[in-house]
Order: structure tokens, then sequence, then C-alpha cells
DNA sequence: CACTCTAGCAACACATGAAGTTACATGAGA
DNA sequence: TCTCATGTAACTTCATGTGTTGCTAGAGTG
């Protein structure tokens, strides 16, 4: 599958999908080709990857919208704030990643046919 | 204290002082008046408020950077990956809740204390 | 009554970072 | 050699949070 057609699926732009599917190509969840029949292939195991995998693979974005002001202060009652922050957050994160090593691909996969099958009507593809 | 005062405890400005309180007035952790003589005044008992209180009163903020990029879709796939998004964030926000329920502005307040008595050195306060 | 000091608020300006776009280089078939 | 694809840098656009200005209203002071 070429970028471009992955893009018009995302509605978003081949540029952009190339950007994320680096990341993943550098991680091996995926193989690309230059040239004439060139493009995207999968190249792993469904079940042997999850979302924290590519969650990683995508360098592990920024997951947070709040945290800290600044790391280093002098003020010690930012100091206990951000110590008392910094603790939750980083608990909540390891959830977080917890939780997304436990779902695969092959689940999503799973459960992508299961709402294909219930619905109703002609079953077109995305996009 | 004037928000002004404030503002200069925290490295930013009177107004945008007055935006967060007023969140935290609403829900009576603290008092403003007018004119002279005027300012904040604490309204609470630092045991009986917590972070997610202040989370709360602060109108709860968005708290993950990363989420669907829409909630309505026509896409099957994108919907599983919505469901199982929407899931694993619903859950590791109510962790990050409960965490935040946890902690009391009465322990910030000691822990604050105990950073102070540690520091060597002359104590200056913030600012 | 005039003056000053304070919060309240709306409207605007700025900064940051993510997403999208353009342009060009590189490699692989036809 | 032409076309089709990825690779990548640089730039633009957009969304959002933060900061700023300007004004109103209320409360004490002289």
């Amino acid at each position: 599958m070429t970028s471009e057609a992955l893009a018009r699926a995302l509605n978003t732009n081949p540029v952009v999908v190339r950007r994320l599917m680096g990341g993943l190509r550098e991680h091996g969840y995926v193989h690309s080709e230059k040239g004439h029949g060139g493009g995207w292939t999968l190249s792993c195991q469904l079940d042997q990857v999850t979302l924290r995998d590519i969650y990683e693979a995508l360098d592990a974005p920024r997951l947070f919208a709040i945290g800290n002001r600044s790391e280093e202060t002098e003020c010690l009652v930012e100091e206990a704030v951000n110590h008392a922050m910094s603790s939750v957050l980083a608990d909540v994160k390891a959830q977080f990643l917890a939780c997304f090593g436990q779902i695969t691909l092959a689940a999503l996969h799973a459960d992508f046919h299961q709402r294909l099958a219930a619905r109703h009507g002609p079953t077109t593809l995305c996009k």
C-alpha cells in the first residue's frame, strides 16, 4: 500500500504517513520499498505487537497535557507540588503503558471484523 | 494576598491568577474581596481539600495530550482503535483522579515545611 | 466627594507544538 | 530515460494555552 493510499484512508497527507510509518519501520513492524510497485508492507505478527509497541515506536509522544511548569525551581512550594505531581503522573503513565501493552493488533483486527460482521447493509471498506 | 503579589510569586500575571482563583472561589476554597485591603484569603481546611478538588475546581483541564482524532467516524478500523483507546484513557484517568484525591493540601503543606527545615542556610521564602 | 486600590471580565496578542504542505533528492522498476 | 514510489528538510497553518491590555465595579481613605 502506498503512502498516498494510506493518506487518503486516514484523511491526511502522504508525508505525515511516511513520518509515522518511519518509526514503525525502524522497529521492523513494517517494511517500505521505493519505486514502481513500492509502498508499505506489514512485516510483523499481529499478535506479537501491542499498542504499547506502536506508541514507543512512534517515539513515545507526550502523554499528558498537564505537568510541572519547570523541573528546576528555587521555590519550595513548587518543589513540593512538583514532587507530588511527578509521582502521580509516573504511576499513571505506568498504568497506561501496561494497558496498552495488553492490547495486540490482533485484538484490534478481531474487533474490526466483529464490527464489520455486525454492520448491516453493504460492507464497504474504509474509503 | 493580592493577585499582584501572587502573580509575582508564581512568575505570572495578575489576570492569570484571577482566572485560576476564580474557579477556586466558586467552590468556596478561597474568598476574594475588592477594594482597599482586598485580595484573596483561604476559606477551607487544608486537610479537607485534595489536588483532585483543585483539579476539578479548575474545570478539569484536558489531561491527555493524545486521544481520538474524532469521536464520530464511518471507518470501522478507526472505530475499533477509538474504542480501545477510550477505554484505556478512561481507566487511566480514573486512576489519576484517585491518586489526586489522596493528596490533601495539608500533606503538601507538611511536605513544604519539611523541605524548609531541611534546607541549610537562611530560610527565605519563595520571593 | 475625589482618590486609590483591589477584583472581574472581555478582548486581543503571543508562544508553543502538532499537523499539514511544498519542494527536491534518491532509488527501483518499466 | 521515464515514471512511480519513499526519504527528508524546510516551511506554513492551525489549535490551544498563556500572557497582556483596557475597562468596569466595588470598597476603603482622606
